[in-house]
DNA sequence: AAAACCAGTGTAAGCGCTTACATTGGATTG
DNA sequence: CAATCCAATGTAAGCGCTTACACTGGTTTT
């Protein structure tokens, strides 16, 4: 499309009559060169509108100033918004940030992280913990440091996240606070999927603790979206004796179980309570508003960000960073209804 | 990290006792290679774990596979859906995306700019028309094909996306219908922003249609936050006489609104409609559901990328294509009350 | 004042790959 | 059967950059 043929750093090197490699010092390391040889060979990269080839300068440094991120995807916001920040703070560091999606799939995964390695990525983000140990070794043998985020995983690797084990049982202490015994959740697809694995579990352990057994605490996993919600919320009202707290994996899915309430005639929280997890913008919106879990995911793409950087330039970092995280008191959450239907 | 030199072509070919040539043609023009041969090459990249690097393929064939994507931010719900449709098609043709975001600044998207051509992106997917001349200017120099998304441009260019103007005027022309004469809108910042921009023209276009002129339609732009929505919408119910109808540049502000007129015992629709744009998720959910405008941001984004990709092969492609808008009636829009307050 | 040093710059060897061109030998043609 | 062709493969020249090492000449050291 051009007829100017794109300038190298040989055209710059001639305009500014020095050789190279002091060009290249002067893009790299710029103390290297004194200040009026770089001058003059700023000028010449400005007047030709130089920009250094990237596939020559991979090669050459064998580095790419790349990270990629393989998310399940954007289309969930607490992943938008992670990654939002991520990329934010990645662009600080010059690092540029290739993105794939997995779908929550494990094999799409490891084939988009062939797909990062080929292309050379000096770094890599990974959502939790759970996949296949050919993938992490994969990896490994490559020497691509990596991390996995919103989560923290268990013996090695690294991480930064939230205990949504932890979180989980907290919010679920608060229901038992109100007075609840007859709980009940609606968990996220937890196959491959720790964070909702963990949550599913800190519910059960609270619940445990406060002499509930499993067997007391029906569970339904639930798909991402609004209907799946619904519709398993609409399953365990027909439950006998019916729950009076129905606590759900995320917010997307307590928004559903609202809405089917509304549509079943029932109040909350006066006939029943729900819960959230995440505090997505949703959670502030309904009506009544959720009560639920925050989960700050833009600090947590930012420390990921500055950790995976500490790690590619084989800085110290810490093992794994927990991103505190808050139980959000609203409406959805209050005590059990007097007379509880049966 | 790992004593494992990775394998290079070299290694492939000295392993299938053939030369780099035809290891680099079973990789790229399988078909100019005759099937034994190419079966013993095919192994021993199994066994050896060969991937090809990046650097060098991209240095030698002047070519990366590689989409670049300037987005204002994936925090917005409606770009991080798109692009996340937009990775996927991309995906299957073998490339893959890479994301900054600009944060709504053309300086910044210009930087950005500078930054994935150097990066030697195959193809830029932007978003909207409304940059310096300047950044288009230095695409077309650089030979870089690239498309704007989200609205239809100018005269020349490429582009997918929706008439936001005929959306919002189309969407105003029910407003009216239903009775409505005085209107007022909450508009996004259209400062740079043609999709917000037109939004507002739209409106202003049908109400003029209308006998409305546009002292009589008050407008207020608005940054896109619950509160920025909230805040306009306060200010335009104190004005005297009140806007029984208040249409909204997005579902954020609208929804911002909605909250307002409860806090201010306004009914939605009795007292006040209000109207939104793009039917996000938070459409769906507030109470009552909100009146407005579906965007299938998922359907542009994969066709940006089936354009995008077209255009890289310099393939035949249209010069906009145009992603049909539609007008969804749900709660929020009424006809005007019988006796409206002054 | 000679020796040692060092900041600033140049020289040139690759980095791993693609591809134009050259080579080979079996199949096809007249 | 010689001439021609062509499919399959090899040879080797870069692609644009970084960087180890060499060189130069002024400054400091002894």
């Amino acid at each position: 499309m051009s007829e100017f043929a794109k300038p190298t750093l040989d055209d710059v090197a001639r305009a500014a009559g020095v050789s190279t490699a002091t060009v290249s010092r002067c893009l790299n390391a710029p103390d290297l060169v004194i200040t009026a040889t770089r001058e003059r060979v700023m000028q010449a990269v400005e007047t030709l509108g130089y920009t250094p080839d990237f596939g020559g300068r991979a090669l050459a440094s064998r580095r790419t100033n790349t990270v990629g991120a393989i998310i399940p995807t954007m289309d969930n916001a607490i992943f938008a918004r992670g990654l939002q920040s991520f990329q934010q703070a990645l662009s600080r560091f010059g690092k540029t940030l290739l993105v794939a999606s997995s779908g929550y799939s494990p094999a799409r995964e490891r084939e988009q992280i062939e797909v990062m390695a080929s292309r050379g990525v000096d770094g890599m983000l990974l959502i939790g913990s759970a996949r296949p140990e050919a993938s992490v070794e994969f990896l490994r043998r490559r020497g691509i440091p990596f991390l996995g985020a919103w989560n923290l995983g268990g013996e090695d690797g690294y991480f930064v996240g939230f205990d949504n084990r932890a979180a989980a049982a907290g919010l679920t202490e608060a229901v038992l606070a109100r007075g609840h015994r007859r709980l009940a959740m609606i968990a996220g697809i937890t196959y491959m999927n720790d964070r909702a694995a963990d949550r599913m579990e800190g519910v059960r352990m609270a619940a445990e603790q406060a002499g509930i057994g499993a067997d007391q605490l029906p569970v339904i996993e639930a798909a991402y979206t609004f209907e799946d919600g619904a519709r398993a919320f609409g399953e365990l009202m027909a439950l006998s004796p019916r729950p009076t707290a129905v606590l759900c994996g995320n917010d997307v899915l307590a928004v559903g179980a609202l809405q089917k309430a509304r549509e079943l005639g029932l109040r909350v929280p006066e006939d029943v309570s729900i819960t959230g997890f995440d505090d997505i913008d949703l959670a502030g919106v309904v009506d009544p508003k959720l009560t639920t879990v925050r989960v700050p995911h833009n600090r947590m793409g930012e420390a990921a960000a500055e950790m995976l950087i500490r790690l590619i330039g084989k800085q110290p970092v810490e093992r794994r960073i927990e991103i505190p995280t808050e139980i959000i008191e609203r409406g959805t959450l209050g005590p059990p209804p007097a007379d509880p239907a049966v």
